[in-house]
DNA sequence: ACATTTTTTGACGTTTCGTCATATTATCGC
DNA sequence: GCGATAATATGACGAAACGTCAAAAAATGT
């Protein structure tokens, strides 16, 4: 016997179309033809049926994100759970983002756009809340991989007042980079070659500098880099290669 | 004698009122009320005039950002002829960028909002083009310290095909950083430290992981930090007391 | 079968952008 | 100085999009 009411069950239902439509959209045309109306048609619903779901288009598209939250906090557990070092578990992360972002380059951009304070404004408080806890979720997955490597040893104890750092640091060297690649500035005109490797790169001397073992200098870590996206990403990894 | 005319003269004159006219506005309201018609109002031109210089509302922004980026262009110059070690050039760099950011959060929400697809794809061809190449005197400056390095040893000669990684390193991490900060996310609810002071230390492992000499673990990492704003950002500094 | 509550609808008011015909001002030849 | 012509400024206007709300439709209960 369901908890949820068949009316509770079609409301859910709807949303979802809603929300896969508002995506489509969205992917198709961008931010700025997305419109109210343009959704509300296609889904064959008015438009106050839509405001009764979602406050805002602004709210709507949030709503989005939090989907895409979502999909992100899935391939971190994946990572997560990566039979290996706590410091090829921690890449793993990495990693799953990188293609993540290479395969949805759009949510990607949609991130960024809900993370604008001018969107952000006019967003829910609830729908706020909501994905700062999806977002909480993630810092956990890693800063407990961070945890579990001083505790095993592979990431020196003195670090122990660091974690928030490392966590921080490959956040923001992540986001950066994913970021830049993102948004239309054209890094090959800057000087730039291709962003995921240098991420790799970088993120790796930046993990050798916290001394976390096992050292990418004592690692072959283009071949790591295959191994985990094969082990854990292959289904990312076709599609990818479908795309091109 | 004036190689421009009294005419245009004063076209560039207004130019310069309705933009610090619009960035007044923009700090004051936020880009949702940043309107074409209040920054008409407030110039007291009427609106045509404005779009005479602006093709759009997202030029206008757009051109702000130039304005920001010629601002930050000034505080990477005075980095770069800081008299210290080549590393300290660069973090110099670095620093700036982090107080700047301090000092002026809403240039950065701007940059952030101008980079967002759904506000560049307004912009007009040319803006975009004058944005670019500001952007690439940033990376020439940057570009120019690290070559530097490798030419006196501070930085080993192996790594002479990765200076763009290197520069992009230390740009997406600071841009994700202090972006981070900006947009509204609670980091001390997600349970992070304050954010400069976690950049710096993440900026210094990253450049240890090169081997970029004189290493972090070598110095009084603290004491360079205030060492170089004092020496020179001081200006900066003492704005940053007072808006405390 | 009818009354009442819930949900849906789309026309409407509002805001803001960007345009363009008209008005105003400046320039220039005489 | 003056009239003709070119350059510039103006703000009323049309279009697009958001979000609302009174009225219509559907669902529920008696």
């Amino acid at each position: 016997m369901p908890t949820l009411s068949r009316k509770q069950r079609d409301m859910l239902e709807r949303e979802e179309l809603i929300l896969s439509t508002a995506q489509t959209l969205l992917n198709q045309h961008g931010y700025n033809h997305l419109t109210m109306d343009r959704v509300a048609e296609t889904v064959e619903y008015s438009k106050g049926t839509i405001y009764n779901h979602f406050a805002s288009k602004e709210d709507l598209v949030c709503s989005l994100c939090c989907r895409l939250i979502n999909n992100l906090i899935d391939v971190f557990e994946r990572a997560y759970q990566y039979p290996g070092t706590t410091r090829e578990r921690y890449s793993a992360i990495g990693i799953g983002y990188s293609l993540y972002n290479q395969l949805h380059p759009m949510d990607t951009q949609n991130i960024q756009t809900v993370k604008n304070n001018a969107v952000r404004e006019k967003v829910s408080e609830d729908k706020l809340a909501e994905m700062e806890s999806l977002e909480q979720k993630i810092t956990k997955i890693t800063r407990s991989i961070v945890q579990e490597a001083i505790d095993c040893g592979d990431l020196n104890k003195e670090h122990q007042d660091n974690v928030d750092t490392i966590v921080f640091g490959c956040w923001s060297m992540h986001y950066g980079a994913l970021l830049l690649d993102q948004s239309d500035i054209p890094l090959q005109n800057l000087g730039f070659s291709p962003v995921v490797n240098m991420l790799w790169k970088n993120a790796n001397i930046y993990l050798d500098g916290y001394q976390w073992l096992p050292l990418s200098t004592n690692t072959d870590s283009d071949k790591l880099f295959e191994k985990i996206s094969s082990a854990l990403f292959d289904g990312e990894i076709d599609l990818l290669k479908k795309a091109v």
